[in-house]
DNA sequence: TATGAATGAGTGTTCATTCAT
DNA sequence: TATGAATGAACACTCATTCAT
């Protein structure tokens, strides 16, 4: 009788699918334009061209990661993981945002370079700035939805949502590692106080401004 | 007889002092690895080869720059420009918090660098968080001295001090021009908006754990 | 009752055809080396591996439709098709120099890579030249045959028959599509002039060398 | 006393001299497409990347190449080494003939290239096509000039001096040294057999044609 | 016969850096 | 100080060819 293998070593996965996954290793680890495909197919444990076959260039390879990486997130979204919770500042955000970090920290790799790109004058950054502009514009409707969004004008709780919302999660998620790494703290530790920061200022005020 | 002008025109400027700037100004442009010597030498208006002889290699570039600005906020400190202030959420937090940011705005390129190179595992990496470090303790210093040391433990102090209020004002500083490409947003609208949910989020929520 | 079909779409050559079709089409388009054998694939609409299934190689290609041009052109001698006409410079002369340009140019594509390949310093300039070698001793046996050999030296003979013979029939062959496109002649009138032109140069010379 | 040195080693030629030469001599070995750049560095005596600090692209230098001889061609015409001679059969013609072919010599390299690239689809094309189109209209302003244009309708006039004319003589040039190598002919006997044969052809039909 | 996946060896081009003056 | 020329070491990407099925 034969048995199915279920394990996921890395040799089940996919070429293609182990291409992705050292792109986003090596991406992360040198940026974009420091990253060598040379080294992205050592890490995937293919022949190079393999990537071209697969892929058109390596802009394209990031291109993929960020559409993957965008729709995990519209995933959450849909799936109802942080609209169905309490949106305030007690237990059950709490664990909600324990749930959305560990999400995150899948993708941390991504997340490490769009905050690396988010700032050059490529054309990388124009599927970044429309990447973060689809999801900026998800935390808002569901800010709005749950009567916690804290400004009338859309144009202000946009900057809001991003400066004090958006861009200290993903700085958690892609510098949490290092952070640990270069001061010395461990991942337990380090989450719950930036979750403890985090409801007390983003999450804090947004509930003070919707006046509840 | 010769007087010695003393007007600060682009070529009045030393070429060692114009390549510095040229490279700020690349290095944001493209990032470290993206950014060209060929490049900055244009930009500069120098021979290429010019720029070996004031500097060892594009990374001591790099460096010097790193230098500069943390001379440059370290003499914000010693000028007292924060401790003065009232530390709180009211106008005088706000004047000062305009104040800082228009003093960082002028280093935004280099801030970017910082941002841009800081989750990367290459050795620029370490300049970047000795600096970071260095900065932090001071940050940490005076709030511990103005009464608003918001945590008794060192370690979650930095925490909370790095997430919720260095990282907020870097990314504001690197990222408010090209959000205000992006999403059409004017300058002092933008700048009252962060500075309100910085006032409200970090700051406040430094006073209300400081118990006052 | 199922009846086979019996037409000459393209979907009813063996692929074999449909693949030395498409190399003769790329190899004109683009010479030898420029020429993609994935491209060639893509114009034969077959599996480029399935090309390797019926050739050892892209030079296979090359060598296989020169044999087949070589066969058609000594087939064109068999036939008669020149030595029957009166080879003059009258009527006769103009209907035959027509169908040969006919025949000839159904072929245009290897002749094209004929001329592209002669000059060059590669293999391949091997086949090239020892099929020339062969068709010019056949020019030369008619000629003899005919009376109108103009040379009694063999080796002069050779060159008058190529260089003022053979290589502007290939030209003509090969560029005549390109000129019309260039620069804008129709079909009729080109060909017209250019057998006008040749009855007037080589055959009119040929005649006046053999004292006729 | 100092003697300058006037030999003209090929030490003693500028760098971007020799990769002209060099990149001369391999497009015509190779064609275009099987050129090789390190191939054109060693031939040259260069560092590769030296190539692309005087030319932009392997294409630009093909393009300089061929500036180069449209210049040394229209420099005949202008100094009027055609233009001055009995336009006729005789032993002027001959002696104007030799001395057109001796200074093409010079050019054989790139005029083997034109012919290589001459009938292939790329953008090489068009700098073929401009510059074969330029000379022909001086061919026939000067064939205008001294009444020998073989006809009045510009567009016939243009594929007699294209088809019997121009070609035969840049296909001497181009194949003249393989036919020797190929059939084992000397070069005067060859040149000598040439040069009767296009005063025979090309040159009696305009002679004819115009009547005189 | 036919194909999707895979690969070794290039290929043109770039770039930080150095040299000679 | 300043520069035009030069270079070694990559670099992203390509391509003819082969493999497994």
């Amino acid at each position: 009788m034969m048995v199915r293998r279920t394990n996921t070593d890395d040799n089940e996965l996919t070429a293609r699918r182990r291409i992705l996954d050292a792109a986003a290793r090596e991406f992360a680890a040198s940026g974009f334009d420091g990253a060598r495909v040379d080294e992205i197919a050592r890490k995937a444990g293919v022949n190079k061209a393999l990537i071209y076959y697969y892929f058109k260039s390596k802009e394209e390879l990031l291109a993929v990661l960020f559409e993957e990486t965008r729709d995990a997130v519209f995933a959450l979204f849909d799936a109802g993981v942080i609209r169905k919770m309490d949106f305030g500042t007690g237990d059950d955000a709490r664990r909600m945002l324990t749930t959305f970090l560990e999400v995150l920290e899948e993708r941390q790799d991504v997340i490490r370079v769009v905050l690396m790109e988010c700032a050059k004058r490529t054309p990388i950054n124009d599927m970044i700035f429309s990447m973060i502009g689809e999801i900026l514009d998800r935390m808002m409707a569901l800010a709005a939805d749950t009567g916690y969004l804290v400004e009338k004008d859309r144009e202000k709780a946009k900057v809001t949502e991003f400066f004090t919302g958006m861009m200290p999660i993903l700085n958690y998620v892609a510098y949490h590692e290092i952070w640990m790494e270069r001061f010395g703290m461990e991942e337990p530790a380090l989450r719950a106080q930036f979750i403890d920061a985090f409801l007390g200022t983003h999450l804090a005020y947004t509930v003070r401004k919707a006046g509840r």
